[in-house]
This record gives structure tokens, C-alpha cells and sequence, in this order.
DNA sequence: CATAATTGTCATAAAAGTGTCATTATAAAT
DNA sequence: ATTTATAATGACACTTTTATGACAATTATG
């Protein structure tokens, strides 16, 4: 993804925490540990989201969001707060200053993903959704297109999201467990077998160059998909 | 690999947060957000480490830790506690615990998987998830990728675990038995020679450009795993 | 509303991996 | 050089794990 976010945030384990968060989810972060530098920062790259901390040293964090929403450079980067008390009284403030969203700390992974994707698909939904290539095998998020060497390929939803999920973390592998919770979904109450089902259906849609054999079966231990070779032969029926 | 970390902590974003980051460093976990439920989580499966809240419902946390220290069973599971203050007392009392490790909230990423690996490392290094490379060989345990000079080499996953262990810890002998704890489990019932079995298969998996020689019997003792050369000749059929 | 797609589950087949044992090979000791 | 202990090996039965095809239920789609 090539959105970039700035983080505005003056405690670095807070700010590492974020970030890593953010690169685990493809996104860029830009860190900024007070409203100096965070100033600087939002020339270059010019980020496609600001999450910007309620206090900081040198002024506080609303100031800074009412400034950037006033300024016509900067009136259109959402602006999503990060609080620590779940107080009425600053949202009302944040909402003064034009803020798009707030998160409460602490906040779970999820949470603040599913707020920066939320105010993201509202203001620049294609960033959301970054083509990916893999040995000649694309997928278009927006356009739910993937094609092997140019070839149109059929897949249903759930093949498509795993597809895109192995095309976006390969080299590893995952267990059955994951790959549900992933794909599905957390608290999906699915059989751990019903993954290998979808598997072979999303082998036998990719299969035709070899491009089957990327989805690797590790016994005991999971699926991985890989672009290196086992050494094993494939056939797929 | 299949390294578990116990993750207590009631607040559920904190949580949350902290198995994000783990796994995503390769680890598995379990959570549990109070006192009752981790000692019911500790059973199965039997954690690597245990992350442990300072504060927790229904008793401190230090109080588990003390009692999990005090028990045989778990007597051997290295704890590291999770605490909101940097108090000097709280250290002291948690040493007298006989807690392995502290990492004060809030804390980044890199600090919270650096204190793990420092802990684990001590303990059982098989269980992290890096790379390791000798002499051509290489392991990647987040894949389950194994190579020599770049080919695949296809193992079962009781031979990758115990090359795995080999490789962890190389250049000393280990006996059966000692092999057996480490590589099937401890409390298994499984034939000594059984270990024979899987040397042979290992060597022959990793033969080829002499890689086989690097499993050294030691009459008498057992198995080694060294790139010193014995001055015996090889002969895998 | 009818038809087509998609999905989750099963039952069954097919693989892959495992532990033992009997036999042969080796090394150490006498 | 024998004897004796220990290890290597091949075979094999058995277990565990995966692949696959079919099916019914559910969800889109026209």
C-alpha cells in the first residue's frame, strides 16, 4: 500500500507500537514526536492520514489539527486522535477542530485499523487497495481482477480473499487456525478442515503454468505460499 | 515454531496489542485475562513463556507468579511480568517472585520482542523464529523452508525439528534420551533407537554435498552436530 | 422467483510420516 | 583375531494428516 500516515505522538513506545502496527497492515509511517517536527513532516512525504495525539509537549494536539484543517495545503489529510481518556469534552473539541475520528487509548490492533481503513475509504478509497504481483500472478483489490500471465482468472469471494491474503504475506506459513482468522475472520466458528477445501479450489483455479504449485502444503504445520520450489511434484486433478 | 507465549492481561486492547505483536514475530499465543483462566490455560498447551500483567482481577499478579514459580509443574516456564509503573519496590517484589524478566508499559514492540528472545534464548533458542545457517545449510523456522546451497531439501516435520535442534545447538553431544525431551517432547514413550531411525533419515534428507557428516555419532553417548570433519568416511545408500 | 454461484461439511481415498524390529555392519575390547 | 557391544539400515505395519469429490444449504443474480 502506498499510503503514507504520519504519527504524531511524543511517548516512543507508543509510537513504535503504532507503527508497527501500521507496516504490519502495508502502510507507510512517518513518525513525529512533537508539533515541530510533525510540521516538517507533512511536507514529505504529504501523508494520506495524520494520526496525532491528544497531548503533546509544546501545545496540544487539537491546536495542531484545527491549524492543519484551516490550512488549505493540508485541509484534506484526515486527521484521526488518539486520546487516553474516553472523555465527552474532548471529543466535542476534536470535533470543533474538524477531526475525522478518535481512538481511545489503549486500542487493540484491530481497532485502530479498522478506523484508519474506515476514514481512508471515505476520503481515498484506492488506497486501500494496492495491486499485487507475484510471479507473473496479479490481483487488483479495487477491480477484484486477477489474472495469471494476462489470462483472466474465476474466482469465488472466499478464494479471492485468501488468494490476496497469501499474495500479501508469503513466505511464511500459517496454520489452518490462522488462515481462518485471517480470511474469514476472528470468531468464525468454521471447521479447521474447511480451509483445505477452499485450497484446492483455489489450486485448481491458479493451476495451469505451476502457478498451483505457490500454495505449499507444510504437513503438521499449515500452508505457505511460496515462489521456491519443494523439490516435491505437483498434480493437481 | 510452535513456541506459546500465555499472554495475561485483563484489558483487552493491551491484549490484544501484545498477541498482535507476537504473532506476528512468529509466535503463537494463548490469552487469558484473569488469574483463573491462566491457570486453566497453562495446561494445554503447556506455554513457552508467560507474559504476566502486574495488576490483575481476582489477585495480584504477582501472586501467580510466585505460586506458578513454587509449583514443579510449571516451576520451569519463564515469566515475564507487565507493569504500568517503573516502581523500583514492584521489581523487587517481582524477583522475589522469581520473575525472569520485567518490560514497563507502555512499551514498543521491539522492546517487548527483544525481552522475549533475551529470556527465551536462555531457555530453549529452538523456539525463536530465526533463521539459522551452517555451512550451506539453511532453516527458516517462519517458513519451514529448508536448503542447502539454495535447493530444497524436503523433510518430515520430525526431522525438521530435529535438525532444527541441531542446528540450535551444535558442536555437543546429546544423548537419546536427551534428544527425545528436546526434539518429541518430554514425558514421550518412544523406543531409543527410535532416534537412530531419524538420524539416518535426516542424514539422508541433507546428503548430498557431504552435509550428511555434519550428524556425527558419538559411540557410546550419542548424536553431535558439528561442522568439524571426524576423519570417518561416509557412505549414505 | 428461478437459476446459478458459492460455501461449509462429510466421507473416503491417498499420502506422508512414524515407531519397531530383525538383520547387517562397525567399532571397541579382550 | 574373536568376541561383544553399539549403530546403521531396510522393511513394514500403523497412524496421522491431507486431498478430493459430492452434497445440501445458503446467498447472489437476473
Amino acid at each position: 500500500m502506498s499510503g503514507y500516515i504520519l504519527v504524531v505522538e511524543d511517548e516512543t513506545p507508543i509510537r513504535e507500537m503504532i507503527t508497527f502496527v501500521l507496516e504490519q497492515n502495508g502502510f507507510n509511517s512517518v513518525e513525529a514526536v512533537d508539533i515541530k517536527q510533525a510540521k516538517e513532516k507533512i511536507v514529505e512525504p504529504y501523508p494520506d492520514l495524520i494520526l496525532l495525539d491528544w497531548m503533546l509537549p509544546g501545545g496540544s494536539g487539537v491546536k495542531l489539527a484545527k491549524e492543519l484543517k484551516q490550512s488549505e495545503y493540508s485541509r484534506n489529510i484526515p486527521i484521526i486522535m488518539l486520546t487516553a481518556r474516553a472523555d465527552e469534552d474532548d471529543k466535542v473539541k476534536g470535533l470543533d477542530a474538524g477531526v475525522d475520528d478518535y481512538v481511545t487509548k489503549p486500542f487493540s490492533p484491530k481497532e485502530l485499523i479498522a478506523r484508519i481503513k474506515a476514514v481512508i475509504r471515505r476520503v481515498s478509497p484506492t488506497l486501500l487497495a494496492e495491486k499485487v504481483e507475484f510471479h507473473g500472478l496479479k490481483l487488483d483489490p479495487v477491480s477484484h481482477h486477477v489474472t495469471i500471465d494476462e489470462a483472466a482468472v474465476d474466482l469465488g469471494p472466499t478464494e479471492f480473499r485468501l488468494l490476496h491474503f497469501f499474495m500479501t504475506h508469503t513466505e511464511r506459513v500459517y496454520s489452518r487456525e490462522q488462515l481462518l482468522d485471517n480470511v474469514w475472520g476472528t470468531n468464525v466458528y468454521v471447521e479447521d478442515r474447511t480451509v483445505d477445501v477452499h485450497i484446492r479450489r483455489l489450486r485448481k483455479a491458479i493451476s495451469g503454468a505451476g502457478h498451483e504449485d505457490f500454495i505449499q502444503t507444510v504437513r503438521g504445520s499449515g500452508y505457505r505460499f511460496s515462489g521456491k520450489s519443494t523439490g516435491k511434484v505437483s498434480k493437481i486433478s
